[in-house]
DNA sequence: TCTAAAACATGATCTAGGTCATGTTTTAGA
DNA sequence: TCTAAAACATGACCTAGATCATGTTTTAGA
């Protein structure tokens, strides 16, 4: 059983006329990665749009010397490669990973344009969907620009609760699962430095939990972490 | 003598129609700032789309305890504060400041919505610019990850030679005027780490002097050494 | 259920680059 | 042209966090 119309709750789909979307949905492709496997590499060339059906995707880049960094991890009805898509001919900026299983729906990039050319409330509001990541990485930059460890790993986790998180009984659980590995690589730290933190942050009853199941257990305090370096996590006691 | 059509040779109001054009430059008004000013403080409200007509200007963001990064160095024809005035009444997510003296031309954001849904080419045009913008960023994050103090600074003096540099006689010179405070606050480490640095540079007859006139001599090796890690200049003899 | 491979954890160093202190040089404006 | 304020420069020191080494615990799949 084939869904009729599997773009209408996309967000940037959406604006589209009915006869737009059919048109885009019936040139839509869906594919299936694990993990290990890259749906897409570095300097490949960008002719698709990809949307995250199922699962999580992690965007990576990595320096002439190896090393690796993740920009941001993605999930169900996130758009991405939206960074490189947008040029003609230009190569993908830096590579995708899958997370797990995941399904992905492609989309030829050309057909998206032709049919924003037609649709302008939906260029618009592209144009507003750019301009929120644009924020995000600039935001991103002056975090790592400016940050300690501490303060990073803390607004990361502020930032993924709001974005994955889910209420629970005494905490925000993630329902991304992110090894201190990954961790590491969002906050641009190491790995070692990474779980150290997240042991005091333990301690100090904040968070608990390791990859399957992270929970934020004091977000105001995750949160006033984020934004000063003036009482970092270890100075205090692990709550009276 | 007002220039009747100022917007033509700025390339995201090239492909508007001539009538759509005229219409907004009637709207655009022009302002001036001087060193210290601000053109916009990060939490004023966005209601205006800003272009640099004459000047350099900086975008700068500070972290809760009082550092400051500057996130992009905006030269004539650009285009900024995009990121913010793209979303509906959110404030401006960081500063605008003149490096000397500047005229800015100022438009309405609601007036430039309006005429790009009219003008499905220049949106388009306009998704582009801002990929090109994530792209950048996503980029700057990258070197902030996983560079360290040379390399991101060598990366900084490569793009700057791009932008804003003009050949001369025995090297590149940078027409934007940058103290080293001011590249410290880009690479995002001291003044100290900064001046040292370019001091090795400057012994390894990479570049030459100061704020005033930068000079970039060698930028093959710049780029060397923006991109890798194990030859960091310190290491290498003065030139033969 | 067992087992190998991930993931997590912790201690012992080491060092890049921050911080502080104290000049010198350049620049701008009176 | 003089002078105060920026900007540039350099040394001494110190720490956050990288690196390396060596476990333990958890997870997945046979």
């Amino acid at each position: 059983m084939r869904n009729p119309d599997p773009l209408q709750k996309i967000p940037l789909f959406t604006l589209l006329s009915e006869r737009d979307r059919r048109k885009i949905a019936s040139e839509v492709t869906e594919a299936h990665y694990g993990k290990g496997e890259y749906i897409f590499r570095e300097g490949d060339p960008a002719d698709y749009f990809h949307i995250v059906k199922e699962g999580t995707v992690k965007c990576v880049k990595s320096s002439s010397d190896g090393k690796e960094c993740t920009l941001k991890v993605l999930m169900p009805g996130d758009l991405f490669c939206c960074e490189a898509a947008v040029f003609d001919g230009a190569p993908h900026p830096g590579s995708a990973q899958p997370m797990g299983d995941v399904s992905i729906l492609r989309l030829r990039k050309k057909s998206y344009f032709e049919v924003l050319r037609r649709n302008p409330d939906a260029a618009l509001e592209v144009i507003k969907y750019l301009g929120q990541r644009l924020n995000e990485a600039q935001e991103n930059a002056k975090v790592l620009a400016l940050d300690r460890a501490e303060q990073r790993l803390a607004s990361l986790l502020v930032n993924l609760a709001s974005r994955s998180g889910v209420r629970e009984a005494g905490g925000i659980r993630l329902t991304v699962h992110l090894t201190r590995q990954d961790l590491a690589d969002m906050a641009g730290i190491t790995v070692e430095t990474t779980i150290r933190i997240m042991g005091r942050f333990k301690r100090a009853r904040v968070v608990s939990g390791t990859a399957k199941r992270i929970v934020i257990l004091d977000l105001a305090r995750l949160k006033h972490l984020a934004s000063t370096t003036s009482t970092p996590c270890s100075k205090r006691s692990p709550a009276a």
